[in-house]
DNA sequence: GGCCAGAATGTAAACGTTTACAATCAAATC
DNA sequence: GATTTGATTGTAAACGTTTACATTCTGGCC
C-alpha cells in the first residue's frame, strides 16, 4: 500500500530505542550493524512504513538518481527505442529519467543550463547534435565533471572527448547505397537531415563514397537536405521527382522521412519499387508495415540505450568517467524488405 | 556560460556584506528589499556566479518542480501529441517532467510507489488505465493530498473524484461509426484495445450504440480484441477477415491499430477502401500520409496535455484541488480522408 | 529632539538525512 | 582480572536553503 506519510528517521530511531545513525545504517549499510538491532529496526520501520525522504537524501548527497535525456524529437519511433534501452538500464541502476527535446531550441538551452547548474540531474544523455548549446556542455565539463555521453550521435572533433555509443553511420551508408548499387541503380538520390547533424552528414558521406568507389556521378539536386520530419522528407521528394534526371533510387537519412517519401512518391503516381526504390535508415517498427515493407539499416536502438546509459552510470559512479572515451560502435545491419528492386528500363 | 560552481548562499551574502537571509528575499522576494541593497547582492551574485541549489530548494520546500506522467507507451505517435501539450504548458509553469510507461507493468506499480511516497514529484499525470495501481493510488489520494491529473483515460467510478480531461469517447465513436453507416456500410467490424482500458470500452459502447440505432446485427467475432499495437491490430484484422460474414468496414479504436490493419488488408490482396473501409481514431501524424489517408476521429492531444498540466499546476498550488473534480471535455472532430467509402457491391 | 510605525535587515532554527568521530560493548588474549 | 581489539552504537555537525521572529533602520510626525 502506497503511504504518504511523514514518519522521519527520528520517530523510528524513538520506536526502535536505537539512534537515528543507527536506523540510516540500516537502510544504507545493513552489515555494519548487528542482526538483532537490525531486526529491531526493520520492525520498527515497518510499523511506522518509514520510507527514506529522497529530497533530504539528495540533498545531503548531492545526488538525484536523475539523469536527463536530451534529444531531437520525442515523437520519432526510434527515439523510442533507444529510450527503452535507456529505460531498461535506468530502472536496473535506479535512475530515474527526465526527457527534453531540442525541438524548440531556444527554450531547451536554458533548460540544460539550469539543470546543469543546480545539479538537478546527476548526468546527461545527449541523443541530439549539441551545436547550439556545444560550448555551454563543454565548458561546463572543463569546470566540473557533470558527466556527459552521447548516443547515436557522432561526435564533432572538439566533442571527441566525451564517451559514446552509436553505430559506423559511413560504413551503414556505403552498406545501403551498394545494395542499391547492386541492384542496379546509378542514379541514387539521398535525403538527408538537418545540417546540424553530424550523423546525417557521417551518412551523406558514406553515400557519396560508395558513388564514387562505383565511379558514379551525383547530380546537382540529388542531395536534398529536409528537416527529419515527415513534412521535410516530403519536400525533398517532390523536389527530386521534379529533377531533371530524375533518381531511380532515394536512400532516405532515417525511415521517418522514408514514410514522408513513399506518401509523395505515390501521390506522383508512382509504384515503389518497380518505378522508384526507397532506402530508408533506422528500422523503426513502421518499416515492415509500410506498403511495401521498407528495405533499411537496422540500428540496435535499444542496446545503444542501454549502453549509453550504463555508460553514463559508470561516469557518475567514478566521479569522472573520462577516462575511457573511445566511442562503442555497436552493429547494423541491412534489412532486406521489398521496397529495392532493379531500377526500371527506359 | 553554464558554472557547475559550488558557490553557496554564504559566499554571496559575505561578498555583499548581507546576510544569507537577506540574499535569500532578494532571489525570491524582491519586494521586500531595498533596492540598493538588492543592487549590491546582484552585483555579489554575478560575481560569484551564484545558483540556488536545487536540491537543497527542494528539499527546503518540500517541492520538486516535477511531474510525472504515466502513459501506456510513449512510442505511441499520439501520446507523443499529447506530451508536447504538457510539455508546453510545463515549462510555462516552471515544472519538469518524468516519463513512465506502464508497459511492464509489475516494476512500473513500484516505481510509482516509489516516485510517491518519496515525494520526488509533486504531482501525477495519467494518461493510463490505472487497473493495475489504481487501488495504491487511490489510497493514497485518501491519505494524503497527493495531486493526480487524468488525461485522455475516462475513469472508473471510483475514481471519479480525480480531475480529468478527455474527449466524449462515446460520443466521438458513434459519430465514426455513423459515417460508416452513412457511407452505406452494414457490416461494419470493432478492433477494440486492452479490456483494461475504461477508454477502448467508451469506445466499444460508442460503436454498439450507433449499430443498435441503426438496428443493425453485430456478428459474433466482430468486436475483435487487441492489444493496441501494431501485432495486435495484425492479428485481429487477420481474424476479421477469416470471419464467415466478413465486414466491409473496420473501425480500430485507435490510428495505431489502423495501421497494422492496413497493413494485414494489404497483405490479404484486398484494397483499401474499395474492398474495405477503414476508420481511425486518434489522427495521429501519419494518418495523413498512409496509403490511403486515414479518415479517422481527430483528438486535440496537445491541448488535453497543456489543460492536464494546467489542472495539476493548480491542484499543487492549491495543495489539494479536489475541489473542481467536473472532468472537462474537449472537442473532438471527425477527419474524413480516402479510407472510407461505399461498401463493394456483392 | 523624541517618538512611532513601518520598512529593512539580521539571527537562528528547522528541514531529514549522512557520516566523522567518539564512546561503548563484547570477546579474545595475556 | 586486566588489556586489547574490533564490532557496534551514539553524538553531533553538516549540507544550503527558507522563514518566523527579533532587531535595527528610516523618515515622518508631534
Amino acid at each position: 500500500m502506497i503511504n504518504l506519510s511523514e514518519v522521519s528517521i527520528k520517530e523510528v530511531a524513538k520506536l526502535a530505542g536505537v539512534s537515528i545513525a543507527t536506523v540510516s545504517r540500516c537502510v544504507n549499510n545493513p552489515e555494519r550493524v548487528k542482526e538483532q538491532t537490525r531486526l529491531k529496526v526493520q520492525e520498527a520501520i515497518m510499523q511506522t512504513g518509514y520510507t527514506p525522504n529522497t529530497l533530504a537524501q539528495s540533498f545531503r548527497r548531492g545526488r538525484t538518481q536523475m539523469v536527463m535525456v536530451v534529444l531531437p524529437s520525442v515523437g520519432d519511433p526510434f527515439f523510442t527505442r533507444v529510450m527503452r534501452g535507456i529505460r531498461i538500464a535506468a530502472r536496473a541502476k535506479r535512475y530515474s529519467i527526465m526527457i527534453d527535446e531540442t525541438q524548440f531550441n531556444t527554450l531547451t538551452e536554458d533548460e540544460i543550463g539550469a539543470m546543469v547548474v543546480s545539479k538537478q540531474a546527476d548526468g546527461i544523455i545527449l541523443l541530439a547534435a549539441l551545436s547550439p548549446f556545444g560550448n555551454q556542455v563543454l565548458s561546463a565539463k572543463s569546470q566540473r565533471a557533470l558527466p556527459i555521453v552521447v548516443g547515436c550521435e557522432v561526435l564533432s572533433p572538439e566533442l571527441a572527448s566525451f564517451p559514446s555509443v552509436h553505430i559506423d553511420n559511413v560504413a551503414a551508408a556505403i552498406e545501403a547505397t551498394e545494395f542499391l548499387l547492386y541492384k542496379g541503380h546509378t542514379k541514387i538520390a539521398f535525403i538527408q537531415g538537418e545540417r546540424s547533424s553530424l550523423l546525417t552528414k557521417d551518412r551523406e558521406f558514406g553515400y557519396r563514397a560508395a558513388m564514387k568507389r562505383a565511379e558514379l556521378p551525383i547530380e546537382d539536386g540529388w542531395v536534398v537536405e529536409g528537416r527529419m520530419t515527415l513534412a521535410g522528407a516530403i519536400q525533398a521528394t517532390r523536389e527530386l521527382l521534379n529533377h531533371a534526371r530524375k533518381p531511380t533510387a532515394i536512400f532516405c537519412a532515417n525511415d521517418e522521412m522514408a514514410i514522408g517519401c513513399y506518401h509523395e512518391i505515390k501521390a506522383a503516381g508512382l509504384r515503389i519499387p518497380e518505378d522508384i526504390s526507397v532506402m530508408g535508415f533506422d528500422d523503426i517498427r513502421y518499416a515492415e508495415v509500410m506498403d511495401p515493407p521498407l528495405t533499411t539499416i537496422f540500428q540496435p536502438a535499444e542496446e545503444i540505450g542501454e549502453r549509453v546509459m550504463y555508460r553514463l552510470c559508470r561516469a557518475i559512479e567514478d566521479g569522472n568517467g573520462d577516462g575511457d572515451s573511445q566511442p562503442e560502435i555497436v552493429p547494423h545491419k541491412l534489412i532486406v524488405r521489398q521496397s529495392v528492386s532493379s531500377p526500371p528500363k527506359d
